[in-house]
RNA sequence: CCGCCCUUAGCUCAGACUGGUAGAGCAGUCGACUGUAGAUCGACUUGUCCCCCGUUCAAAUCGGGGAGGGCGGACCA
């Protein structure tokens, strides 16, 4: 694979590469180039998760090292989403979720390191960093850089504050010469293209994967149930919410259902070499089979395919795909009870 | 350390002065209409009124105590 191939398979399927330009020369000229995503350990992990994990294929395929930070401590400052009780159990149980998305997707999940933030962000030089760059930041430049990730509220805590300047730290702790997460993740990247080479470090190039929109309409949330497919769904639970999920028909404008199929659906689907079969009554044209997602698309933007026939593939597709996730997860039950007592205990 | 304010449905809040055991909007659920969903109509549901004690025939409401949250003041060799 050449180089100018490898820069392709790194930023498809995403919403921006901050720079193309930076990416292709960290591709050409870096032996073993390096990227690193980061996840808090808070909610239990959903499809949308399942999505940006999958493009780890991607990165390992084009020859990328690929860190994935659980970043236990920023779990707590953000609002305290998970209590400290809890980091360890919560971690635990993302990793192992987090390898069983990258095997679903086809990639080989001892091939990604996986680091807690406990592991360095306590040690000296990280925190000697960390206190330098709080003296040199304003309140309201980290506020702006956070304001997409970090939960908001009327009385704010500091901790979203420190939240944000530890992950511009962490990109260059660990080495990453690309820094990839979804696009909310903007801000506080730039911020940390901003302020690293101020501490002596490089600046990193970015890779943001895109946001899906809910089930429901609008972005997905994670308060609201309905507006995903959780990692742990059955068959028929996946049904029930593609069922009910908005799908304007002809429309790909905020359709969770089409989203879900261009950006884990289909890509899965190429990697393991299977079809999207879509069962239809004669007198709407029978059934089809689709290879890939834009022959799909331009159907149902001419009106050829309707909704009511593409929910069914769609939700049995999803819940091919999330299954090898599921049976992961079922079969180590306590990882659940212990993370999340209070749902699953 | 002192003072003031806040706490009611999943969310935002009304009701408290003038005690009679609770409401609105949004959300949600269910029908109707669309070959899905949404939108639109129609219907429905939702509560330890932060906790404890007291006054009273009766307390979300009055009194006392406590918890949590917010704001301000004071202290500044």
């Amino acid at each position: 694979m050449d180089a100018a191939e490898r820069a392709t398979l790194v930023t498809r399927f995403t919403e921006e590469a901050v720079t193309e330009a930076e990416i292709a020369s960290i591709l050409a000229e870096r032996d073993d180039p390096h990227a690193y995503i980061g996840y808090a350990p808070t909610g239990e992990m959903h499809i949308g998760h399942f999505t940006t994990m999958r493009k780890l294929a991607d990165f390992i395929a084009a020859g990328v090292d690929v860190t994935v930070l659980v970043a236990d401590l920023h779990a707590h400052l953000d609002d305290e989403k998970s209590p400290f009780e809890l980091l360890d159990a919560r971690s635990t149980y993302y990793e192992e979720a987090i390898r069983g998305m990258i095997e679903a997707a086809g990639a080989d999940p001892t091939a990604v390191e996986f680091v807690r933030g406990t592991d360095y962000q306590l040690d000296e030089p990280y925190t000697l960093d960390l206190y330098r760059l709080i003296a040199d930041t304003t309140i309201s430049r980290a506020q702006r850089a956070g304001s997409e990730v970090v939960r908001q509220s009327e009385n704010p805590k500091l901790g979203g504050l420190v939240y944000t300047l530890m992950q511009c730290l962490d990109v260059a702790a660990l080495g990453a010469d690309i820094a990839y997460g979804g696009i909310d993740q903007r801000g506080i990247y730039m911020l940390a293209r901003e302020v690293l080479p101020g501490e002596g470090y490089d600046k990193p190039a970015c890779v943001f994967a895109p946001l899906l929109s809910g089930l429901s309409g609008g972005k997905m949330s994670a308060s609201d149930a309905g507006s995903k497919v959780n990692l742990t769904d059955s068959p028929d639970a996946v049904e029930e919410k593609i069922q009910g999920a908005y799908c304007p028909q002809g429309e790909t404008e905020d359709n969770g259902v089409l989203e879900y199929l261009e950006y884990l659906v289909f890509p899965v689907f190429e990697e393991r070499g299977e079809s999207l079969v879509v069962e239809r009554p004669e007198e709407y044209g029978g059934d089809s089979v689709y290879d890939d997602y834009e022959t799909l698309e331009a159907d149902y933007v001419s009106g050829e395919l309707h909704p009511a026939d593409l929910k069914p593939g769609a939700a049995a597709a999803i819940s091919e795909v999330i299954a090898p996730v599921r049976d992961r997860l079922r079969d180590n039950p306590d990882l659940l009870a212990e993370a999340y007592p209070e749902t699953h205990g």
